[in-house]
DNA sequence: GACCAGGTCCTTG
DNA sequence: CAAGGACATGGT
């Protein structure tokens, strides 16, 4: 599609970048993280790290405790992420995946990002989202993710709202790079909770002109 | 008390 | 295929 949807791209990732600096976006192992993707479902990321400190007082910050842990004690520990039901079998249905498909999470990492991304979508719980920010951030990998932020965002520059077309144009304008793709996710994050309401967006930088 | 939060799945029209 | 509901706790 146009040409101009990768102007705006463009433009959009470059004011983002000059709007805000590095940002230390989740850390931890790859387990953590992976077990954040599926916390932070709907939910924010305060109550997600409250989780992971109980699950890691029970030793239960990794799949390989998931995996044979008594599902109640997992609810447990994740109580206060809410949807705490859904999520414990999602950790566990995770849990089981990786331990069939690879043996380990360490199995995976010489699995293609395409292979590796398939693989997780056919995990129930696991949608594109929660897919995406397991490669980016737990695997470094170039898979950009498209979140409600982005909708939000999008919304105020004229571009398709299409998140798989969002996608595309996103890597197709990035250069491939872990640290940048996980950089300008954060900051379309930081910028659309300050300044992205439901509707529309207040004192808007983002793209200069219109058209 | 209403409304929202870094989704996903299932059911309906 | 779009729209609506369920899942649930915690903060403003």
């Amino acid at each position: 599609m146009s040409g101009s949807s990768s102007i705006k791209i463009k433009s959009l990732i470059r004011t983002l970048n000059r709007w805000s600096g590095e940002i230390g976006w989740w850390p931890g192992n790859t387990d953590e993280v992976m077990i954040g993707a599926i916390l932070t479902q709907q939910t924010r990321w305060e109550n997600v790290d409250r989780a992971l400190g109980n699950l890691k007082k029970r030793g239960l910050n990794s799949f390989d405790a998931i995996l044979t842990a008594d599902i109640q004690d997992i609810e447990d520990a994740i109580r206060c992420t809410g949807f705490f039901r859904v999520k414990a079998k999602r950790l566990k249905s995770l849990a089981l995946y990786v331990k069939d498909a690879y043996g380990s999470i360490g199995g995976m990492s010489d699995i293609p990002t395409g292979q590796l991304r398939s693989g997780l979508l056919n995990v129930p719980g696991i949608g594109e989202e929660t897919a995406d920010s397991i490669l980016c951030y737990g695997f470094f990998r170039t898979s950009f993710v498209i979140d409600a932020y982005t909708d939000r965002m999008v919304r105020c520059i004229g571009i398709t709202e299409n998140r798989q077309e969002l996608k595309h144009l996103f890597e197709m304008n990035l250069p491939k790079d872990n640290h940048v793709y996980r950089q300008t996710h954060a900051h379309i994050v930081e910028y659309a909770k300050k300044f992205c309401a439901k509707k529309r967006c207040s004192d808007c930088i983002l793209v200069s002109s219109n058209e």
